[in-house]
DNA sequence: GTCTATACGACGATAGAC
DNA sequence: GTCTATCGTCGTATAGAC
């Protein structure tokens, strides 16, 4: 239970996350300055060094807060799907929901090179969220809905169009809202791997 | 018809930018400083700045080079095949060589952020090369060989997947070499996007 | 055109009072 | 925990000789 000094603590730190959250992915990590940062949130310095370490501290946070969150979600959606059509479809409308509701969070997720500044970290693509993915993929195919085939192949047609198709929302050239395309995306995207 | 020392010119010019390529595409461009570049082409600063403005600049000619480039193969591809389907399999394979022959130039066009250190230039998905494809999708929808829907959708479930297990390899999480993927991912793209 | 030496600004990070 | 003031480093870009 949080006394009052701690709600005010996390409350500090939960601004300088959202600012960095969107300083990063507005103008990128390397062109936002600490400055900025405690700018933008009105969090002194001192303070910010305080609950991190460095500046690449705070990306860290932010970035293992999402893969965080990303795997609790996926791990709801394994468990309320019985067939692996209809966990992928339900990872879609995540993405897209998350992409319309969050677009900082889709864009730290699928548009920032996280490796430039975080050289620790493995690539996205081969982080746990997309390993449960490709988990489901597989399933889909032990069980005969999916074409059975190399699973990094039927992965990445599965969700290949979806991931483009958000990116150029976040590049701002799609002209409808985005959730306008979910479904013939899914259509599409299903037909390039499920079983004849 | 070259002089000797105009050979030297471009020769050092050039230099400077295949160095550029590397040290942009492997470490990211904020991580590459000018003293980077003129260390590894052993090209001294005078002479970088002697044939661009600022770093900027030499992101800026590798970028419009690459544009280039990319707008003439595909201008061959549209000139030398009939179909829309021989025109998108010749540019998923173009896209599949490119990224195990020169996988720096790849990375350039798919992977690298340029809107971090070029802030004037459009996204690269709305620049000419895509818009190229998305071109001959709209032909193939035109002649009937493409479903037809909405044209992003299409473009983007039809080349997401190739994009993506490209992307996969740039973060080297493939067991096997790209090429060997090629026909796989044809397949199930093509079939996402035909008229049944 | 090419080179070396250097100016100058910006940035991340720290010190230390409260 | 929070704040302000400041330090040292590093990176871009320029100056000016050859």
């Amino acid at each position: 239970m949080p006394t009052s000094h701690q709600q005010r603590s996390t409350s500090a730190r939960y601004q300088v996350l959202l600012t960095a959250l969107q300083l990063f992915t507005r103008k990128g990590y390397f062109n936002t300055s600490m400055r900025d940062i405690t700018g933008q949130s009105a969090v002194s310095t001192g303070s910010v060094y305080h609950y991190f370490k460095d500046k690449e501290g705070i990306a860290a946070a932010l970035f293992h807060g999402l893969i965080d969150r990303m795997r609790a979600e996926l791990q709801q959606i394994m468990r309320s799907n019985e067939t692996a059509h209809d966990q992928c479809r339900a990872v879609m409308t995540l993405l897209f929901r998350i992409a319309d509701a969050e677009p900082e969070v889709m864009a730290f997720m699928l548009y920032v090179k996280h490796r430039e500044f975080l050289p620790a970290e493995r690539p996205i693509c081969s982080s746990e969220p997309f390993e449960m993915m490709r988990a489901m993929v597989q399933r889909g195919m032990d069980r005969g809905e999916i074409e059975r085939q190399d699973v990094m192949v039927a992965s990445s047609c599965l969700f290949g169009g979806a991931i483009r198709i958000i990116t150029s929302e976040l590049d701002g050239i799609l002209d409808r809202p985005l959730n306008e395309y979910l479904d013939a995306v899914w259509v599409c995207s299903w037909r390039a791997v499920a079983v004849r």
